[in-house]
DNA sequence: CCTTATCTTGAACATACATTCAAGATAAGG
DNA sequence: CCTTATCTTGAATGTATGTTCAAGATAAGG
């Protein structure tokens, strides 16, 4: 018997950066190997082909993702002010020199959308979920009383991913780290008006 | 002497269809050939490789879009019900069955950022300049006086755009028509208020 | 109507890609 | 310490890709 030697955060976090920078037809299983440091027999023997790896890396984003999501929200400030700050964290992401310039949810199912429908469905169940658990945080909020809207939670949060999407998009095209915090802050404003 | 045979828009516009469907990477010179009924010696003489092919697409999107946008807001209504109506346009883009499901120009950038940077530049610029169409008639319905706003026409712009991306985006993990009308509708109550 | 320049055709080419596999290495069990 | 199961290694394979090119076809000019 043997077990295996790679550590499977470190190779998962390895592809999803490759995976987010060149996306998932540009990223070569050539690059994979050099980043993950893996040999293709060990790449194939622990997630059967590159598109196993680019859904275990998927989970590893949404894993490390949620749990980013979950320790902010997890303080002990206002709803409201935690995501005024959220959206100050997605705005410096969004700059050319982060780790994480992109999402890799949205990137991805841009690209894929019409070539795999498989990989679409995990997707979308992802970001699904995310509007999901912001849906919940305005929930919260309006049962506290921390603002009050015409709109129902799901609505505004809706809205509120409409915009995030919308942000980093804008981010392609615009770098100015002015410009996108404004953009964060109109959109913070449209949503608690 | 001969001249060319095809029809540079019908080419152009089949071609663009394959990029929007598959994206860049993913429509193959196979593909290409196909769609366009043209065999790969009249594609290099014409367009040089597949990136200019793309190119070329590109821009005969651009000149379609722009095209659109004009007879739209040359109309005789207000700046304002013409927007409102172009909002509803780009959701009835979204769904599942158009021939524009997505927009060439963010889905291009989103996939080839990273990968390369000649073409990020030529579709930043025609996003960038979109940006400023918007903003033209932004401008022009704040001198008219059909509404006010705190925010200069620039900044009024860059939230639309912003949320005409985050709309694309959205339908692209909720194809609910009842869901992308209510995101266009908050989007415009929000940029007017 | 012949010439010539240019376009069309489609087979051929080199490369890059995802994937496989057999040989070698190594950790756990007895 | 030997056995055996499993992992690692990296060369090899087949396929798909973007691109080229020489031969054939055809429209314009004289």
């Amino acid at each position: 018997m043997r077990t295996a030697e790679f550590d499977t955060e470190f190779v998962l976090r390895k592809a999803m950066h490759a995976f987010m920078q060149y996306g998932y037809a540009k990223t070569s299983m050539q690059k994979l190997k050099e980043v993950t440091h893996l040999h293709p027999g060990s790449i194939y023997a622990a997630y059967g082909n590159k598109k196993g790896l680019f859904l275990a890396a998927t989970e590893q984003y949404q894993k490390d993702r949620n749990q980013q999501f979950t320790a902010l929200f997890n303080d002990q400030q206002s709803i409201l002010s935690t995501l005024k700050h959220y959206l100050t964290v997605i705005v410096d992401e969004c700059i050319e020199g982060e780790v994480a310039k992109v999402c890799l949810l949205t990137k991805s199912i841009s690209e894929v959308e019409g070539n795999d429908p498989q990989i679409c469905t995990v997707l979308r169940g992802n970001l699904n979920a995310y509007e999901h658990a912001l849906a919940e945080q305005l929930q919260k909020a309006l049962d506290n009383n921390e603002f009050v809207s015409s709109k129902s939670a799901q609505q505004l949060a809706r809205f509120l991913v409409m915009g995030i999407y919308g942000i980093r998009t804008y981010a392609l095209t615009n770098q100015d780290p002015k410009s996108l915090q404004q953009l964060a802050d109109d959109l913070f404003a449209a949503l608690v008006n």
